[in-house]
DNA sequence: TGGCCGCGCTATGTATACAATTCAACCGTA
DNA sequence: TACGGTTGAATTGTATACATAGCGCGGCCA
């Protein structure tokens, strides 16, 4: 999805990464020769690197017609969870059917990954990644697996603090990726919808939380690897 | 989502509207020149929309690099309906939750409008666009929604024969309909959720079988107005 | 002094020229 | 005749120059 014509896309994917990883916060101007001189290009490939960041909503037109890093009001960011819960449950479901044995094995693995670690945030964080990933190949559906992605790509900026902040989250979270776990192994489909859905809720509702203490103007916080 | 800039998001617009009905078939090529002398514009606007197209998944990469309009294996036209059900899905068990006293009663308006013609396709088609556009906006998520779109612009190419074709086809997903309905209306979330997706796998089914006896190619058929 | 009109700056939108890449056809040789 | 290397055309990728539009600032007028 990432290397094609060249400049273009190496420019793309490290705006991507300063957009996901906060550096670059909501509001920040990204101009079009200010992006040519940086990255020692021209503005073509700039103006094709921002095109495909405002396509996939991580940038939006600000005054001038110039793009700034996209900030979302709350309401928005409970739309994209919800979205992202609601697909990720699909997943789940089909995982639930389709996952063969080795498979199986390989997601009952993963949930013991973050045990042995003595409850390091950035440990689990490593596991809880590998675990939605495993997930997401087991339904064997490309095209909702790529929906996913896009969709996750956009709460990245704000998922980052939320392991970092509350300890027992983890615990909770854990509780929750074995009880999905459980249902799929039982190939019981609607059971893994069902939890995988209530566990993208929590999240969200364990991260908004850590945003409105934190800060009222419920900002992205910064941080390096983003884990849910 | 379309107007902006102005030459590039015209033919963008055009070149949309001729891939999803057929104008342009599957590996038809995109030269940037020939679009541009066709358009009366320079290759720059063209290339900008080939772009968006590229991320939309409507074209592909060809020989020399150069665009051609998209052609789907079987396998992945399964995958990509398996995943318009499942948004389709949640989009109507959402609605089943948060639809108002007035859209549901629109809801049940426009489960008779189709009747009222006499069963002619085309009117059907329209009702049928109505009927899954009001459980779109009902469910009051534009992302998923805006995610729904993205999805379905792809199958729309490969829809248009259908109910052109099958003429029981019309009275079965008429019944599919009333069913997604009461369901909506009883406010049982997970039954409407169940009834869209198996709804869309059957749309899907007939498709299949349609295209498989016109030609073992499985190529989109040629027509105008999209309808599921 | 306050409000409105117009000038000009700045950034994006478009066009065109040039570079690089890819693919295929052709020719030479074993 | 088969294979491989080279060459060439066609097409995209990149750079730069020019056009256009938005928006603030300053001056002018009431």
């Amino acid at each position: 999805m990432s290397s094609g014509s060249r400049t273009g896309d190496r420019i793309h994917d490290a705006l991507v990464e300063e957009i996901v990883s906060s550096t670059l916060q909501s509001g920040a101007p990204l101009s079009e020769s200010a992006l040519a001189e940086r990255f020692g290009a021209s503005r073509t490939p700039v103006r094709e690197a921002l095109s495909r960041l405002h396509q996939a909503q991580l940038i939006e037109r600000g005054p001038r017609r110039a793009f700034v890093v996209r900030s979302l009001q709350p309401s928005d960011l409970a739309e994209l969870f919800e979205a992202v819960g609601e697909v990720e449950a699909a997943l789940a479901a089909l995982a639930a059917l389709r996952m063969s044995e080795v498979q199986r094995q390989a997601l009952l693995a993963v949930l013991e990954e973050g045990v042995g670690a003595g409850g390091a945030p950035e440990a689990y964080g490593v596991a809880n990644a590998r675990f939605h990933s495993l997930i997401r190949d087991g339904a064997q559906n490309g095209v909702l697996a790529a929906t996913l992605d896009e969709l996750a790509l956009r709460t990245f900026p704000w998922r980052a603090a939320q392991f970092k902040a509350r300890r027992a989250r983890l615990e909770t979270s854990r509780a929750e990726h074995r009880a999905i776990v459980d249902a799929i192994i039982d190939r019981n489909p609607d059971e893994a919808r069902e939890r995988m859905r209530r566990h993208i809720a929590t999240t969200f509702l364990t991260l908004s939380d850590i945003l409105n203490v934190r800060n009222q103007q419920f900002r992205p916080a910064s941080g390096q690897s983003p884990n849910w």
